[in-house]
DNA sequence: AACGAGACCTGGCAGC
DNA sequence: TGCTGCCAGGTCTCGT
């Protein structure tokens, strides 16, 4: 489920538990990718949801309570994982394995059947230590920029990939030089740059680079666009988020043709993933 | 330093 | 119907 835009409109349905009080935290299974802080329990408790925000694929969610800030929850949703908001008695799914019960009775779950999901706490008494505890924390501070950012931008990607041998397509999933591209964007961005996902990253050319950018850029954001619509369905308990049906170019679509030049569109694998792409439009 | 492979898991589907 | 094998949107870790 998650790529980027998926965990964008995740954080952004998120929105309305803001200044909301957590009652109680059950964790109903211990261990995701790591194990779930059993702190969380303890410290969460008449603890407040103070902010939202989204760095890479990360969810971070920031709690203070009455004496001040107390620190910041990290979610990762990994390859199945989802955020469930829902009303009061709502009965817990299969793999709903943590839940967060608030004072007015919502319930916020993450459901992840394949359990690559994450939640970790990293504590912090004010907001200053908070900014400096983020930017340490190991999974946090070696991270690219943000694609939809300024900084991710032509003389960036051009600069980072001389001299690099590997296939453009690993470059910019790799999260040190990118983060947030996933499996399904990096085949459909590299379609609409007319890009052969093995080129080397190295010989791309600065027109290249620019076009890549810009596609990796307009291809996220519209797609956070189409779920920004179905937020109610994404979020609801079974909910049926139409953009996953989002229109792709090569994505999923081995043999058949392409949209734009009749070619039949292959599927090969990079680093064990799948990758997809048109022989015709995207050139080495 | 850079790259590839393995690891973590369950569920859904095709093929027999 | 049931079994087997393969595939899946992520990313850390380890070995070469």
């Amino acid at each position: 489920m998650p790529e980027l835009p998926e965990v964008e409109i995740s954080k952004r349905g998120l929105e309305p538990l803001l200044g909301a009080t957590i009652a109680q935290v059950n964790i109903h299974f211990p261990t995701l990718r790591w194990p779930i802080p059993p702190e969380l329990s303890s410290v969460l408790p008449q603890a407040q949801v103070a902010t939202l925000s989204r760095r890479a694929k990360y969810i971070l969610v920031a709690f203070r309570n009455q004496q001040g800030h107390l620190g910041t929850m990290l979610l990762h949703l990994g390859m199945s994982g989802r955020l469930c908001l829902l009303p009061a008695q709502e009965p817990r799914a299969k793999h709903d394995h943590i839940e967060w019960l608030f004072t007015d009775g919502r319930i916020l779950r993450l459901r992840d059947p394949r359990r690559f999901g994450a939640v970790l706490w990293i504590p912090a008494d004010n907001e200053q230590a908070q900014l400096q505890a983020l930017q340490q924390h190991p999974l946090l501070k070696s991270l690219g920029p943000e694609p939809l950012l300024a900084d991710f931008d032509a003389e960036y990607l051009y600069r980072s990939t001389r001299g690099k041998t590997a296939a453009i397509k690993l470059v910019i999933m790799d999260s040190h030089m990118v983060v947030g591209v996933g499996n399904i964007y990096a085949s459909e961005s590299l379609f609409r740059s007319g890009i052969h996902p093995q080129k080397p990253a190295g010989k791309l050319s600065k027109t290249q680079c620019a076009r890549l950018v810009e596609e990796i850029k307009s291809t996220l954001a519209e797609a956070i666009q189409a779920g920004g619509s179905s937020l109610r369905d994404f979020f609801g308990a079974d909910g049926n988020p139409g953009y996953f049906q989002q229109h792709y170019f090569v994505y999923a679509r081995p043999g058949l043709a392409c949209e734009r030049c009749q070619s039949v569109i292959r599927q090969i694998k990079q680093g064990q993933r799948s990758t997809f792409f048109c022989p015709k439009c995207q050139r080495k």
